[in-house]
RNA sequence: GUGGGUGUAGCUCAAUUGGUCAGAGCGUUAGACUGUGGCUCUAAAGGUUGCGGGAUCGUUCCCCGUCACCCACCCCA
């Protein structure tokens, strides 16, 4: 027998209702904030994520899917972020408009070891704004992901913020990070001690209990004190980003918390980065993150411009919900018939109603009345077409409504109308 | 990628210390009810006990390998 790839999902039908209501929602949403749908290929080159990711990360170090075919090297996609930059400036989209609200739908793909949360095909719902540096931007996107998660009736989610400043206080923040860590760094835990060559900032959130310890005598209350007194390692017009977008979500009353030890994987990361975690989901609990990633468009080779975005993962905000999607077509009309002629009459009829845009089903195995009824009572069909001979002769329908489980009969000329009137 | 756990019918789980039953509930199908579903009752179908090796007179049970999933780490959404 075959088996799907490890890391991998077939998604059934008593799962897509819930897919279907997510996507459903979240187009409408995007709509409503005037953000267009976009779809990049699922392979890109793979030296993009080189770029965008950076090349210490460890979905660029291990888990890409690589394609090689000739002399070229694709790989399915780990993120949509870098895939939406390509696209935008491949597509000259800078010189149409110059500020762009996009989002897409679609499945990623790591490498990585499989758990409940974490899959090697994954789907993302993210949004990229492309062209503005301003925080009203930074405070839209956030406010627009709390409110998609709330439509999506996700309860208990958290919402932390935190600002890395620009690639200059970045550089300097890692720079004093090290410093400080330097004299500490033999006591740091295995993983700590490579995080500290290759990206300190992952120190900072560390779940080790020696190393938290080591964080926080740190002085790096910078960070902690963006919003307050001190001057940190963010500088003047960075810290006032941050306050902007901090009090402008204040303003729509957002319940958020400012976390200063949060950093993000990702090397393109810059200023406001945010991550919304959700406790049904064990370790893997991030349900979504983003942040602004100001310097990325130049560094694929566009223009100078800021930009922002976030996603979420839909296998991990379908773990956050707690009731399952209902699947049933509850405006579907069964037909049920028995005998020749009455079969010929309800397959036209069949045809008849779903021209008119009645959803209709009905027995294909010819089976006795009770199968019949049995099966149409599975499909969750609300009304039932039932066509005998006493039907033909009478020139009628009887027409039975599972709920009362009344019937009655209907004339043939009037049967469109009554259909009609009751969906 | 590292460490640990689990793997029995479509689903959820049983099977005394390796030795006659590989079982139950739910679901499925059929019948009780040949023009009426849900409820009830009855019956049937359904398993190479994840896969491959090994040890044993014999294993679902022990050992090794492998695959998948789960938990933690790691990573990240």
């Amino acid at each position: 027998m075959f088996k799907r790839a490890s890391g991998t999902k077939d998604i059934l039908p008593q799962e897509t209702a819930q897919w279907q209501r997510l996507e459903k929602i979240s187009h409408q949403i995007f709509s409503l904030y005037n953000y267009h749908e976009i779809r990049t290929p699922l392979i890109e080159e793979e030296s993009l994520f080189d770029r965008s990711l950076g090349k210490s990360t460890e979905i660029v170090r291990k888990q890409m899917f690589l394609i090689k075919k000739g002399r070229d090297s694709y790989c399915l996609r780990p993120e949509g972020t870098a895939s939406v930059v390509r696209a935008y400036i491949e597509n000259s989209l800078d010189k149409k408009s110059g500020f762009i609200k996009l989002y897409y739908i679609g499945p990623m793909f790591r490498a990585e070891r499989p758990q409940r949360g974490r899959l090697r095909q994954f789907h993302h719902i993210g949004c990229e704004v492309i062209g503005s540096g301003e925080p009203e931007v930074d405070i839209e996107i956030i406010a627009l992901a709390d409110n998609l998660l709330s439509l999506f009736s996700v309860k208990g989610y958290r919402i932390q913020v935190n600002s890395l400043g620009c690639l200059e206080d970045k550089k300097k923040f890692i720079d004093l990070l090290r410093q400080q860590l330097k004299p500490k760094a033999n006591k740091l835990c295995d993983d700590c001690r490579v995080r500290f060559k290759d990206n300190v900032l992952r120190v900072l959130d560390c779940k080790n209990e020696t190393c938290r310890e080591i964080i926080r005598t740190l002085d790096i209350q910078a960070q902690v004190s963006a919003l307050g007194t001190q001057s940190g390692h963010l500088c003047l017009e960075c810290k006032d980003h941050f306050e902007r977008v901090c009090k402008g979500l204040d303003a729509l009353r957002l319940d958020y918390k400012v976390n200063p030890y949060l950093v993000r994987g990702l090397d393109y990361y810059t200023r406001t980065v945010f991550e919304v975690t959700h406790p049904a989901l064990g370790a893997q609990d991030a349900i979504g993150a983003g942040g602004r990633y100001d310097n990325l468009v130049e560094e694929l080779g566009g223009p100078d411009t800021a930009a922002m975005g976030f996603a979420f993962g839909m296998e991990r905000l379908i773990l956050a919900l707690d009731a399952p999607a209902e699947a049933q077509n509850k405006e579907l009309i069964f037909i049920v018939s028995l005998g020749e002629e009455a079969k010929k009459e309800a397959l036209l009829l069949l045809s008849q109603l779903r021209k008119e845009g009645l959803a209709c089903d009905t027995d294909y195995e010819n089976k006795s009345l009770k199968g019949a009824m049995r099966l149409a009572n599975d499909s969750g069909a609300k009304r039932i077409l039932i066509i005998g001979e006493d039907e033909l002769k009478k020139e009628i329908v009887t027409l039975k409504d599972m709920r009362s489980g009344g019937q009655k009969e209907v004339k043939r000329q009037d049967l469109l109308a009554e259909l009609k009137r009751g969906s």
